[in-house]
DNA sequence: ATTTTTGCAAACCTTTTGCATGGAA
DNA sequence: TTCCATGCAAAAGGTTTGCAAAAAT
């Protein structure tokens, strides 16, 4: 069986699954590390995909919400997408290829317990984003981004 | 002794004490809760203050390079900043009076590592936001901002 | 037939930059 | 006197929106 794709999952959720979102899921299922709404945009103006700006945002606004892409705040402050699980997780994003990967929850829903005894905060939600090089890069001496 | 104010701390750096930066600190440190650019720039205007738009970015800039300021991306995607001791540390984020409390490193680096062995990332690096409501808002019933 | 989705272009908002002036050291 | 810093206004990015046309259900 194979994995479920963002078309899928699309589908799914009651969206229709018009041209430009079935063009969207495969480039994002398709991509290498972490790209911006503008690399969208600009790969579909550039190989004629026919799929307008507004529609790249607002096809991240729907992915995002239900979970299969995740909006990275880079510590350049650029923002960043990369396609992922739709269950609470976190990333460890190479700095030299853009890629990410999941890592579980960690032990940090503990930390919130201990972090709302001691600061009398309810913690809601939080946000975790790890940075650092990947083995494939490491190994072939890529310097950072 | 008092607590070195962030004038002290741009002049230890080597930066020149002028009128708009002094504004900027002393708004900045009687700020409650989190603010944006923006808030600062309509700040000084209203209040005339005479400090410009674009010296409120360079001086945010220096600032969170010093480390007494710390940019915060809000869920919402709004860039935030909260004043901090410039330690690394993390900050719980109160989602309805938008007040920041510093929390210490929580174990993250031992996470960081057992990360690293797990992953084979090289983590340089992370970013953890915690959002959540403060005592004084629950006490109050204070909905989310 | 109905409702969602789209592309386009313009509007918007935030942040950055060029440059002549002003101020700190 | 020498640079650093500032304000202004314009430019640059990135994201959103109004709307009529097109497509999905």
């Amino acid at each position: 069986m194979d994995a479920p794709t963002i078309t899928d999952a699309l589908g799914a959720a009651g969206y229709r699954l018009t041209a430009p979102r079935r063009t969207l899921a495969a480039l994002i299922a398709g991509w290498r590390g972490h790209f911006t709404a503008d690399d969208l945009v600009r790969t579909s103006t550039r190989r004629r995909l026919g799929v307008g700006r507004a529609t790249v945002f607002r096809s991240l606004d729907v992915l995002t919400d239900l979970g299969l892409v995740e909006r990275l705040d880079l510590p350049s402050g650029e923002h960043a997408y990369v396609a992922c699980e739709p269950a609470h997780h976190h990333h460890v994003v190479c700095s030299s290829c853009g890629r990410a990967q999941e890592v579980g929850d960690l032990g940090l829903g503990e930390m919130s317990g201990a972090i709302e005894r001691a600061t009398g905060y309810r913690i809601d939600t939080h946000r975790l984003e790890l940075f650092g090089q990947c083995p494939d890069c490491r190994r072939a001496g890529r310097g950072t981004a």
